[in-house]
DNA sequence: ATCCCCATGTAAATTGTTACATGATTCG
DNA sequence: CGAATCATGTAACAATTTACATGGGGAT
């Protein structure tokens, strides 16, 4: 069993979720994360979706009862154990390694900033970082409706905006005693 | 200005902070970070310094000195500013959404698992949390060296990590919760 | 009618990964 | 003297992004 992408993963698992569903519909269920580390592009989908295809881990099934063509996807059962083969990777250390977050990386470079610059820095990353965490609150109220996992699911999520901030509010304190 | 990529900022503060380097320091420096998000091959490194000199925003040296060839990046006075207006962009909205966890991601499709593969799950991604938590811990003590800003930095993703875990045992309970 | 959403795709360009290839130095 | 580390690169491949191209359905 080939090991599959992360992408891939991720999109196996929304087809199983909505199945059957089209390529458009796991393009918006990409979207709709907070999350922007995908862009759940055609460009993207359609050609992995394809390839998906081919190795037999979706089916497809064209319908265009009502004029509009569509090809409804569905996870074969190898499907299903490539899903559940790449979520139990969690324990491995890469998986759990596997993290990025843009502001964290600039963050690392502030002393290429004058004192001014520094905290003009916080203060608008912190402001993001706040609007992104009422993005994540937001998003796990709508997973809400999809059941408790959905809903822990999205708590990490929450979690980590939440620590970014707290983090944030302590540079920006931390630069207050500097100045004094 | 054309807009760097993440890894092109990254590599320009990287380079600052050790100037005058080696392309192999920048990779070495890449692969210290406790996060796995760029793997620093030279594959990536070398081509994208490349680019950097080409654009003008970091320059070389060649120094042979004791028989080892080495071309010693330096950033430019242009590189220098690119890396600024990089760091600033802190204050959009895409930037601050620009995260990912694989951890997390593959929390999403728990419920493709039995139970008892979900508890399997939790408990050895709990493990793997708590396993890079450690290394974070280990990384915010080697930044402390250089500086104060190094080690806020570095908190950040301790308090990420630390985040996860305490976000895993709360999976971990609620799992417990549903077999009773 | 016009605009937005549904729906599917492709093409070019960029970017990054793995693997390969080479050679000098240093440490045990 | 052999292995690890320093050091620089390239080649083939994979994956993703942006932009383009097309068309039907439903609402105003």
């Amino acid at each position: 069993m080939a090991t599959i992408t992360e992408l891939e993963g991720v999109v196996l698992g929304i087809v199983r979720s909505l199945q059957p569903c089209t390529a458009y519909a796991v393009r918006r269920q990409l979207q709709a994360s907070p999350s922007s580390h995908w862009s759940g592009s055609a460009g993207s989908i359609y050609p992995l979706l394809g390839r998906l295809e081919e190795a037999g881990l979706v089916e497809a099934l064209s319908d265009a009862s009502d004029g509009r063509r569509r090809r409804l996807m569905t996870l074969t059962r190898k499907g299903t154990a490539a899903l559940r083969g790449w979520i139990l990777e969690a324990g491995q250390p890469e998986v759990a390694a596997n993290v990025s977050d843009a502001l964290r990386t600039r963050a690392f470079f502030l002393d290429a900033l004058t004192a001014e610059e520094r905290r003009r820095f916080v203060e608008s990353a912190l402001e993001a970082a706040e609007a992104f965490h009422a993005m994540t609150v937001e998003y796990g109220r709508s997973r809400a409706e999809d059941g408790a996992i959905g809903r822990l699911a999205a708590l990490g999520g929450e979690y980590a905006a939440e620590a970014r901030v707290r983090w944030l509010q302590e540079l920006l304190a931390s630069l207050d005693d500097e100045d004094a």
